[in-house]
DNA sequence: TGCTCATATGAATAACGGTTCATATGAATG
DNA sequence: CATTCATATGAACCGTTATTCATATGAGCA
């Protein structure tokens, strides 16, 4: 059967999900992080975006459960969560890097 | 290795990718085709979108090559145009399911 | 070849989302 | 316990985007 978990599905909550996704600095706030993990300073640094709007987005990605926050001294460690996410990444580069035939 | 594809990657091109899955009206109508083609009219009506609204999004996930056309008599047919897509809608279905441990 | 029906397209409007700027919070350390 | 430093939050602004309405297109069929 090719229909697998499709049965039961919240378009509303998808939706939501791939919205997140479809963000070009949290997408690379992401990729930062898939290498290890950072404080706020040094990922927005890294993205090249102010303090106020990386954690404005990392409010976003912590609220959708793809990053997870842990205290370490005086700052705040973020990391994935989720190993989903490298997967959904890889396939949406497989899919960009296709041909159209 | 962990990082497989993940070293040439645009973030531009894979934010605009996410962002055509970030729409319930979209999600939709993919959902409807992963059970089977449709012409423009039953898509609509399925939908529950006006027709120009349906054309209007058909013709985005078609310029990202996520639905295929081809022309049945008088209508228009559209179809799921690629694997990936079930995969990547599965695997996100996967992440919302997942309880915040 | 001209009509018709399915679909596409354009302009306009309204809602949404990301960044900035200014400021609040609150844990750690002295 | 007060201060400091890292991070979070709120409001405002502006660009983007989905829908509607009106209309154009163009393949198929008489």
């Amino acid at each position: 059967m090719k229909h697998t978990v499709m049965e039961r599905w919240d378009p509303d909550a998808m939706a939501d999900f791939f919205k997140i996704l479809g963000d070009k600095t949290r997408l690379r706030i992401l990729m930062e992080l898939l290498s290890g993990s950072l404080c706020v300073m040094h990922i927005s640094e890294r993205v090249g975006m102010s303090q106020s709007a990386t954690s404005h987005q990392l409010a976003i990605l912590r609220r959708a459960d793809l990053v997870r926050v842990t205290r370490k001294g005086k700052t705040l460690v973020y990391a994935i969560s989720d190993e989903h996410v490298r997967l959904l990444l890889d396939m949406a580069i497989l899919h960009l890097g296709e041909e159209k035939e």
